[in-house]
DNA sequence: GCCAATAGCGAACATCCGTTCTGGAATAAA
DNA sequence: TTTATTCCAGAACGGATGTTCGCTATTGGC
């Protein structure tokens, strides 16, 4: 990407700073005596740059019509609840109906709306064990999930087999005669199961891995 | 204190949702408009009303000099810029001094501040291509960076191979004479190199994937 | 140097928008 | 009822503000 003026970041730190202290944008003519500048016109065409590398919004014809891309990613957190943990040779913990009350959950994390897109019915568990580096999750991982009943071809999702009584994180291809569970790892091979032997549990959404 | 009336508790909603939507507050207009007022000085009229309790503030004969006095207590979300992507092949983007500079990167993402633990210096890199599935981590996935000269023994970071020109995301120990370059994935087998040949590029903090 | 692209300048224009003014309706107390 | 208070209607004023236009200055490549 093309790199931005010396101007034209004072002028993003200035409608930063503007914006902090008086809660609404700046007129152009505010960017322009608090940057120095010399003319309306100046300030209305390094806007209309800043706008095509996509760093701000503008709405024509509207006074203080600037909007900050940066600020609005730090709107609102999502809390998700944390109900248990994920582990090779038990069911993940159901849902419950208390589940979704933030009161009576003992662990949330907070996570931002991009990760859950909006979804209902989030919620996250610890990764226990390393029975699912094929599934490039390791020992300690964070999954979120999300309580849906079936999920599409292809969908990552937490797959209960019930001969094995093994859960384990696949994504989900349902083939003539039997369903195809394949690591998320390209390198692995798929493994085949018999319809009546997987249980979807939850569709994956996202996965967090702290490590220092 | 005295109780707001029913029009005014719908001005304050019609600003609260307006600022969300449009990142600036509305004008006298708009808000006559949006709450089907019939004229702009009975909205005049009910904003003072609303300063007078505290609610809001006005900045006299300004456009859009309305700032709600709920929306300045801040949200604990931690912008982090993305600045570019790790690949294995190339070394990864430095950190340049504009890059803190949220008004300046075109890019970032918000996260909850347990996962940077207040940490300063933090980014974001794209992950690109599947070079390292031996560290878990998959093609798209984010990885959070942190910008250190020296890392601990057993920490994760990126390191830049300068002979093999790869960068690969290794648990790091000092050894005798050598590093020694630990997968995250323990059924590998870790790699020795040679100290003048490994440049600890940064600490890896944490890892995002977006699966759905 | 020469040309094209980029950046800046200053002024003018049309509209936007906060404010104010005159007056009327609604409500409540005396 | 009269009177005071609160709330509203509509219009108009004047400054604020985004936009545009013609022109100039600077920069970069050849």
């Amino acid at each position: 990407m093309k790199k931005l003026t010396d101007k034209q970041r004072r002028m993003l730190e200035f409608i930063d700073r503007f914006l902090d202290e008086r809660g609404y944008p700046p007129t152009i003519r505010d960017i322009q005596s608090g940057c120095g500048i010399s003319s309306t016109s100046v300030v209305d065409y390094n806007l209309d740059i800043l706008e095509s590398r996509g760093v701000i919004e503008r709405h024509a014809e509207v006074s203080r019509g600037i909007r900050l891309r940066a600020r609005t990613a730090t709107d609102a957190m999502v809390p998700v609840p944390i109900v248990g943990v994920i582990a090779a040779g038990e069911p993940i913990p159901v849902p419950g109906p208390d589940t979704w009350d933030v009161a009576a959950v003992s662990e949330t994390m907070a996570v931002s709306p991009e990760l859950t897109r909006g979804r209902e019915g989030v919620y996250a568990l610890r990764v226990k064990g390393t029975s699912m580096v094929d599934a490039l999750i390791n020992d300690g991982d964070i999954v979120l999930m999300q309580n849906v009943g079936t999920i599409e071809n292809g969908e990552m999702a937490a797959v209960w087999l019930k001969a094995e009584k093994e859960v384990t994180l696949k994504k989900v291809y349902v083939e003539p005669g039997r369903v195809r569970l394949q690591p998320a790892n390209s390198q692995m091979k798929p493994i085949y199961a018999r319809p009546d032997n997987v249980e979807v549990q939850g569709r994956v959404i996202a996965v967090v891995r702290q490590v220092a």
